[in-house]
RNA sequence: GGUCCCAUCGUCUAGUCAGGCCUAGGACACCGGGUUUUCAACCCGGCAACAGGGGUUCGAAUCCCCUUGGGACUACCA
């Protein structure tokens, strides 16, 4: 059987690369009816946070990404937290040191820099200067009472040319003599990454690793590893990057990046209100527009918000509060790298799995085309690609996270907007052309240039004021019979619909765009609609 | 700098491993038209690519070499 896992380091939030690492590892053992693990790397005491952690898994959950075994629900091979296994790594390691595969450095961090810089100097390689005779357990001691960092490194073996087996990119060979010993121990008594990968995939029965390109390089060195250790060495598969339309690698620096940019073209920007929504002085955030300081990301969202600018999603989470499916996500991440090969690019989940198969992984870059993620949203958006009843459940929990007044809906009355707005591309759209039935006739907002255009110009008010009549006349308002009135009254004033329903839309909705006209109407009932086209012509009608 | 990886329309890619079926197919974007009560959606049409050079071959997008370009890695981070 095959087992896969996906392996996130907790930093923060669910990016769009891992998300394509874990998709993959996990599209491949449902295909094959194997296992797919989780496995939480968190070895680095500096970076971690728990909640970070916390939010992964819940990214995961919210794509469809299910585990067989993780850190929730456990599993025979834990624990899942690399943090917690900390005996198992001290085994292995003290194994090496004995075999003399291993063995203990002294080396200060400044001791470290100068090699590393000489090497840099002389355009070679940082090799690391191997002992002839490898420090004893006294040694040890003695470093330690001195106050000297003890690490441990292993011993690369350089007698035979090292070659990868990868499922995408074929035999890659490299030259041990290009390898330089590397720490599998650091000194705060934690294994580095490379010594805990090796460890746990073996002891999980990981057959299959997939992963991003990035590690390709580390590759050689697990192997050796695992040779050293006796361990079983697993199939490799070597994936792309995917890198930004905003030109470089997808991270989560854009975000910054972009507020930073869009900052500077306002100069006359409110710096004391955006430093207040962001919780922050004003001297910071002048510091952060000048480029010296990087605050943390959400008072880069707090900012933007109130700034109005728009920022490039990066996490998981940022797609959700932007209003797209993970039936989207799931889409698109698979197809970033990977296609089916009979041209099918809008595909579910279950399709997805099917047709998976790691032959067909992509070895060029591919780029995160946002305009493509979009129009593939559009379509999983429509009720025969995504039931209507997942559409419902994805919809309430964008506008719960999102604080919309439309939340008050109940599930039918969301399953309605969905349906009428039958088309839109994002759910926040949805939302969008919703909002004016949930908020309070007080609280309409309005859109000046919508008013201008259609009410303020030729004789809109007063074809307002004719709708408005003409419908308190109807005795049942449903969709339809709002149709047959509007289109009756376009008919009898010999003008296009769009002449009696423009005016109408923006006298109740406060703006141009809206669900179709007689659902509107139909949503806000007489009562609103009347009170809300009397408030409209009170207010423009001078 | 060194090691490794990659290279088809603006973008994602099919085709490359097993050379002829390729006057290079699809999708997104864009442009034009249609439909239309708004925004979308929808329908029809169009533009547009084998990075460059050299080989191998009857024949090359496909195999080989060089050049150029892009990327990853080069940590007591994962």
């Amino acid at each position: 059987m095959i087992v896969t896992r996906f392996a996130p380091s907790p930093t923060g939030y669910l990016h769009v690369g891992g998300a394509r690492t874990a998709l993959f590892n996990w599209l491949l053992a449902r295909k094959m009816g194997g296992k797919f693990l989780l496995r939480i790397e968190d070895t680095d005491m500096k970076r971690n946070t728990a909640t970070a952690a916390d939010q992964v898994l819940k990214d995961l959950k919210w794509l469809g990404i299910d585990w067989d075994e993780g850190p929730d629900i456990g599993g025979p091979n834990g624990p899942y937290h690399q943090s917690e296994r900390r005996d198992i790594y001290d085994k292995y390691i003290q194994q090496l040191i004995d075999e003399q595969k291993a063995y203990y450095c002294f080396d200060t961090p400044e001791e470290l820099t100068q090699l590393r810089l000489a090497a840099e100097k002389e355009k070679r390689h940082n090799i690391y200067p191997r002992p002839e005779v490898f420090p004893t357990a006294a040694d040890v001691e003695k470093a330690k009472a001195e106050g000297r960092p003890v690490t441990v490194r292993f011993a690369i073996p350089r007698d035979e040319t090292i070659v990868i087996t990868d499922e995408v990119r074929g035999e890659v060979r490299i030259e041990p003599t290009e390898l330089s010993d590397f720490i599998i121990q650091k000194s705060d008594g934690f294994p580095t990454y490379h010594m805990a990968v090796v460890i746990d995939d073996e002891l999980m029965g990981v057959t299959h690793v997939i992963r991003g390109q990035e590690h390709l390089m580390n590759t050689p060195n697990h192997q050796l590893l695992q040779r050293a250790l006796g361990f079983r060495i697993p199939k490799y598969a070597h994936m792309s990057v995917t890198v930004s339309d905003s030109g470089g690698k997808l991270s989560k620096r854009e975000r910054p990046k972009t507020l930073k940019k869009e900052l500077k073209a306002k100069p006359d920007a409110d710096l004391q209100a955006l430093a207040n929504a962001g919780g922050i002085s004003v001297e910071d955030l002048e510091l952060f527009v000048r480029g010296k300081m990087v605050p943390d990301m959400p008072v880069i969202d707090a900012i933007a918000e109130v700034a109005g600018v728009h920022l490039p999603e990066i996490n998981i989470v940022d797609f959700f509060r932007s209003g797209y499916i993970p039936e989207t996500m799931v889409n698109f991440l698979a197809m970033l790298g990977w296609n089916p090969g009979d041209g099918r690019e809008i595909m579910k989940v279950d399709e997805l799995t099917e047709a998976f198969d790691l032959s067909r992984v992509s070895k060029s870059n591919s780029l995160f085309d946002r305009k493509k993620l979009l129009a593939f949203n559009t379509e999983h958006l429509k009720t025969e690609m995504t039931p209507l009843e997942t559409l419902t459940k994805h919809f309430r929990a964008y506008l719960e996270e999102n604080e919309s007044p439309v939340a008050s809906a109940d599930d039918a009355m969301l399953a309605h907007l969905i349906t009428i707005n039958e088309g839109a591309r994002t759910l926040e759209q949805i939302e969008q052309k919703s909002r004016f039935a949930f908020i309070a006739d007080e609280a309409m907002e309005y859109d000046e240039k919508a008013i201008k255009k259609v009410l303020l110009k030729g004789d809109g008010l007063a074809m307002l004021k004719t709708v408005g009549e003409a419908l308190a006349a109807l005795e049942e308002v449903t969709a339809e019979s709002v149709e047959n009135l509007l289109r009756g009254l376009a008919e009898e004033k010999q003008v296009g619909l769009g002449k009696v329903a423009q005016p109408l839309r923006v006298g109740i909705c406060g703006n141009t765009v809206s669900p179709p006209i007689f659902d509107a109407v139909q949503m806000l009932g007489m009562e609103t609609t009347q009170k809300r086209i009397a408030q409209t012509l009170e207010k423009y009608g001078n």
